[in-house]
DNA sequence: CGTAGCTTTGAGGCAGTTCAAATATGGTGG
DNA sequence: CCACCATATTTGAACTGCCTCAAAGCTACG
């Protein structure tokens, strides 16, 4: 299967598909955000990204596929803390802590290219508008966490159920926006069930009674949202809301060749 | 009281109890951070830092006293999804998303600076290695609040309890590493209950119990840790190692007056 | 020294669990 | 294209961690 022009575009637009909502991107950054990542490396279904103490590579860009990061707990359980589409940033949780706090396995065939280090510094060096993009984004990923946690102790297991397919239809949203109520969802209900913290008998229940109140429609690995304002409305969330914060630096021109 | 020097250059470290762990801070570094935070303001205990739909002024430093996050749900329930000491940035959530998730509240009396966006522009632009520790901080606070997320979805609330306490400690011994295992603690079993997703009456039984097996002594608001070692393991967590990255950008010297 | 906010205790109830087994579904080799 | 096997889904029934409601001690502060 040769690659259209077209598909290398819009794949190199899922790539960035976490930072361009900030703001535009120069021609000297989106440059550099190329030069930045390393070859890309194909990771089976099933297969993990990143393991909880090793660490081969710092960073990772999801380019193609899904995956789902994970924390194991020693009795076999395991809560599952976010779900990557491509664009996102994988073993973030590495930078800043010393033994990684999550796993991350793919839940569908997966690409991802290696970000080095060095790349890093030379970003924040040269690259103010950028190093904020990430600041920003880091950000973001604390606010989603945060927004799970308060789902997570307070509200019932159907509300999580629904919060958890609002967000991802939105972030699927971001990659094709023609897909917003209806798409691929790669992942089985003992996923579902580790995402939100129940079991996957009760998840099941939860999905039988969202299928007769005609909230969705979930066959074969395809969800359809059938009332999506029903359904945010059971979250008790609203639309997230991304800014185009008026502190970015400006833009500067190439510097390095 | 007139303040002494010795109290004021602790207080000045206590701002930076977040920053420094990351890295030594050059003369220039610290010269910008003091000059980017606006005045001194206070607030009464149980008075609001920072609104769930206003914000007045973009980010604040807490300076001192303790706070809460706060995520206030529409049946009168709430979730406290984090505690902020000394040195805490207080309102990030708002940089990243439109209307903030959560709303701060003052535990104790407490002072705030707050920190006008137009520094962080300057900031990123001038301090590339300040930039970055920003960035990590920010990867610390997501990567903590997966951790409770996981502990949420997959621990007993007994569990979820100790590695509260844990992460609290360890974060008090940053700002005074003599109190470790004794430490004032300004939150009520309300607040507790709130923090890890139970009810005040269930909280009060874990109390009664940890007590009983001489974990904890906890009287008129003093905190006291008898059996670390046995915390921790019941907490199922290990001890949060932060890393001195070596990707960071070198330090540059001060570049305007 | 009164009063508002905290803490403690008891009893009944429900959301979600575990265990177990039957039934679909999908991928694989022949 | 079919038979087979592993993996996912569905259903039932007994059990429990945590909840709500209610009321009685505490503590602290004006």
């Amino acid at each position: 299967m040769a690659k259209s022009p077209t598909t290398i575009a819009r794949r190199g637009s899922e790539a960035l598909s976490r930072l361009r909502p900030f703001g535009p991107l120069g021609k000297g950054e989106l440059t550099a955000l190329i030069a930045i990542a390393g070859p890309a490396r194909r990771v089976a279904k099933g297969g993990m990204i990143r393991w909880a103490g090793h660490q081969a590579e710092p960073l990772d860009l999801l380019v193609r596929g899904w995956a789902v990061g994970a924390i194991s707990w020693s009795d076999g359980h395991r809560q599952l803390v976010g779900i990557n589409l491509p664009g996102d940033l994988v073993g973030l949780a590495g930078l800043a802590a010393q033994d990684p706090v999550d796993e991350v396995v793919a839940v569908s065939d997966a690409v991802v290219r290696s970000i080095p280090l060095a790349g890093l510094t030379r970003l924040f060096n040269d690259h103010p508008r950028l190093a904020a993009m990430l600041f920003l984004l880091a950000l973001e990923e604390r606010a989603l966490a945060i927004e799970r946690l308060a789902l997570m102790g307070r509200a019932a297991a159907k509300s999580r159920l629904a919060a958890l397919f609002v967000r991802l239809s939105e972030r699927v949203a971001q990659l094709e926006p023609a897909q917003r109520h209806r798409f691929d969802l790669p992942l089985t209900q003992q996923d579902l069930a580790d995402l939100i913290g129940v079991s996957t008998v009760y998840v099941n229940g939860i999905l039988q009674k969202m299928r007769a109140e005609k909230m969705i429609r979930l066959t074969r690995r395809e969800l359809h949202i059938l009332d999506y304002d029903r359904l945010r409305d059971l979250a008790g969330i609203r639309q997230w809301q991304q800014t185009t914060p008026a502190w970015l630096p400006p833009m500067r021109p190439a510097s390095h060749p």
